[in-house]
DNA sequence: TATGATGTATCGGATGTCCTATAATTGTTT
DNA sequence: AAACAATTATAGGACATCCGATACATCATA
């Protein structure tokens, strides 16, 4: 764990949510089976999410039509639909809003 | 709601989550009342959280010694105790290390 | 063909975040 | 004192996110 780039993990107050933003973002840069999006999660979150964290989020996105899929061997591969890419720029932009206050503090520290 | 500061909300993906995290880093700035918290949510999220999600958050908070309170008249100010204030910076550190790429992507484009 | 590795998927349980509804307490106003 | 407003707080329910356990299909290899 953590030897991409995740610091210690606050043990302070729960680091969850916002999965289904993330996978989003995720999918918008790349095409991927499950255990990419998970292992690029790892990357980033330096814990990688388990089958059962990943799959039922990804059947969930799909039910919304936010994402499609195609079987290719015993793959997977999950991508960004149209209607996926225009939500995520409303998400993205509405993080930002909330968050970004947070970010540029933390950015003129270091 | 929005008056402030927040786009649309999202209809996507939950932009749930962080609400301690969010809780600790206001009262890093300031010590405030619940409802003092729970307005400052407002401006950024753009809905302000119930009485049933700031109060059980809080108590969580206290129950852990990130936070500490005092009774003055009709309101419970709440302010950031020294470990709160560590594991904050750990928090913080941890958060602009998942989501810093998203940021600084999106500011880019803007 | 058998074995193992990889990938997908569901189940059940825990927890955090969200709501509405309800209620108790304290301070102010009439 | 009575009525009202503000603040705190809990109860109960919904849902997303997290886990470990389990299972099955597919592909490569021995």
């Amino acid at each position: 764990m953590n030897e991409e780039c995740c610091p210690e993990t606050p043990k302070c107050c729960d680091m969850r949510g916002l999965l289904s933003f993330h996978i989003l973002w995720i999918l918008s840069r790349k095409s991927m089976n499950g255990q990419e999006i998970a292992e690029e999660l790892r990357k980033r979150k330096g814990a990688k999410p388990t089958a059962g964290t990943i799959y039922p989020a990804l059947k969930e996105l799909r039910n919304k039509g936010l994402v499609g899929m195609e079987k290719i061997g015993r793959a997977t591969v999950y991508s960004l639909s149209e209607e996926g890419r225009k939500e995520l720029q409303t998400a993205c932009k509405y993080f930002c809003s909330v968050f970004g206050e947070i970010f540029h503090e933390y950015e003129e520290k270091s």
